[in-house]
DNA sequence: GCCAACGTTGGC
DNA sequence: GCCAACGTTGGC
């Protein structure tokens, strides 16, 4: 079992998307980047992960989702007309990876970035780690525990509402 | 909108 | 294999 965080920029895809998504589940494709399609690759069904929302204010944790599939091939990379066409990769040998997450508790209200960056005993997460560019990211089990608890009434380890 | 930081590309 | 140029990310 291992943590992660995922970022999205809620212009294309928000945790209110998930929310409205049937079964509130949803693929997570586009990622073009081979150290966070490596980190996609080693996720295993059951793993927890952040949403995290770049990009446009607030930024924040909004919430825990599950992995509910392991990496499979992106069809975007394939497709002439998606912005994630990738004309160099070979449906013999696909060069990037997609798996599907599933909503498994949400923060209220969301963890804001000044908020994580306050707090001391986060120092060295990759997030607040300057320059960070990551959009798939491993989170330590104390980095993890250490973010739950700064919502009380928030869900607690594992996913589930209390 | 700016710009620093980073990853990727391509010439050599 | 180096590295400059370029495009992108993402905080502010």
């Amino acid at each position: 079992m291992h943590y992660w965080l995922m970022k999205t920029d809620p212009d294309v895809y928000s945790w209110r998307d998930l929310l409205a998504a049937p079964g509130r589940r949803t693929t997570w494709e586009g990622v073009r980047n081979f150290q966070a399609r490596n980190f996609l690759r080693s996720m295993r069904e059951g793993d927890l992960a952040f949403w995290y929302h770049s990009v446009t204010m607030p930024q924040a944790i909004y919430g825990v989702v599950r992995i509910v599939r392991e990496a499979y091939a992106d069809p975007t990379q394939f497709d002439p007309t998606s912005r994630y066409f990738d004309p160099a990769s070979q449906e013999s040998s696909p060069r990037w990876v997609m798996v599907e997450v599933e909503e498994a508790g949400a923060f209220e209200p969301a963890i804001t970035l000044p908020e994580l960056r306050g707090e001391v005993r986060l120092e060295g997460m990759e997030l607040l780690r300057r320059g960070s560019r990551l959009s798939i990211q491993p989170v330590t089990e104390r980095e993890w525990d250490i973010v739950l608890s700064m919502r009380e009434s928030g869900i607690t380890k594992g996913g589930k509402r209390p």
